[in-house]
DNA sequence: ATTTTAGAAGAATGATCGTTCTGTTATTTC
DNA sequence: GAAATAACAGAACGATCATTCTTCTAAAAT
């Protein structure tokens, strides 16, 4: 009969996702992950198996813990650009937070670092693009944007946007950006 | 009286390049770059030091043979949109002939994997995207689009669009968004 | 032809990697 | 309280890492 200790390995997860996300995974050594989750080898290991299929579980933990709380709003009936426009100032808010240069968006530091040669990894970043871009379609549609590579230049904008959140010391040229690239969606010239 | 070899250390830099370009810095070992460049390890310490310094002596490399002559017509005098397009449309197609999932951007790539940790990167980082929004930045104002947001809206879609070439297994999405924004800044409508 | 030297080949080194395994401690169940 | 077990601490392992060093080859200079 399974059962459970008061100081689970609960937060294993949500430590190694931190780690990772910050670090990369290649930069991310076992080591690391024992020191930044407070678990041992042995939980490691007998919870997920190794590194890679720690990292990759981290996938999912990063969609229900961060993705879907952020871009529900994008996603939720009636949403148009302004929840794009709330969607995009709440992660540059969060990045700030943290501290810039920040981490960036998970997904988009493992499409360049790792996706390319890991199917299993691209797998879940081809998801993820996916609903970002049925999301934003949808949004935009709502506002009469409903050209689908509108869309698709939104998330690639999006996908930039937390690359350079990367190397920018400051958060004010990011929302520049956003607001110049959300005015000429809409037609507005300054 | 210094001499040369017939067959010398001269492809040294670009064949680093290319391996680091398409692997990233952490997944490239020495033993990678020995058998990529054929250059032996007396030789690629003695000529740059080691690993990390060869890397970082890829980015001159990488902007002299790749980002001058595919940017220049953007930087060039009397540039507008135009220029921009074809830049772009030059790159989605040198990534199609290099075949899709493709190596991205070299800058690009870095400033996600080894910038954020590493500030003689994250400067060739920054020296680059500076370049890039100056030079987007001249030509919109030559259309008439003269708010310098726009010029940082465009950097980061050109970021976007490098991450995502590296997940996608094919250039018609990457046109079709490239399409749409441009037609977003120049306020057309579909 | 002899000397010099640029460069390749690869062994050696110490560090670190991911993984496995052996103890030990503490908690839960009976 | 006793037995069972969840979890940690850390040693051990072979592989691989970046780096250095030695040896050997061949082209250039004289």
């Amino acid at each position: 009969m399974p059962r459970k200790r008061a100081i689970s390995r609960t937060g294993l997860l949500d430590r190694a996702l931190a780690r990772f996300w910050a670090h990369g995974y290649a930069a991310t050594s076992v080591d690391d992950l024992v020191k930044a989750t407070g678990v041992s080898r042995h939980g490691i290991y007998s919870d997920h198996g190794g590194k890679k299929a720690l990292f990759l579980a981290c996938f999912d933990r990063y969609a229900d813990t961060v993705v879907t709380p952020a871009f529900a709003q994008v996603e939720a009936t009636g949403a148009g650009i302004v929840a794009i426009a709330a969607y995009f100032e709440a992660q540059i808010a969060r990045a700030e937070a943290t501290g810039l240069p920040g981490p960036g968006c998970f997904v988009a530091n493992s499409a360049t670092e790792v996706a390319p040669h890991d199917p299993a990894a691209r797998a879940f970043v081809t998801a993820h693009n996916d609903r970002l871009r049925a999301g934003f379609a949808k949004a935009l549609s709502h506002d009469g944007l409903t050209d689908p590579a509108l869309a698709g230049a939104t998330l690639v904008f999006a996908t930039g946007l937390w690359s350079l959140s990367r190397v920018m010391p400051d958060a004010a040229p990011l929302r520049a950006s956003v607001a110049a690239y959300l005015s000429a969606l809409t037609g507005e010239r300054p």
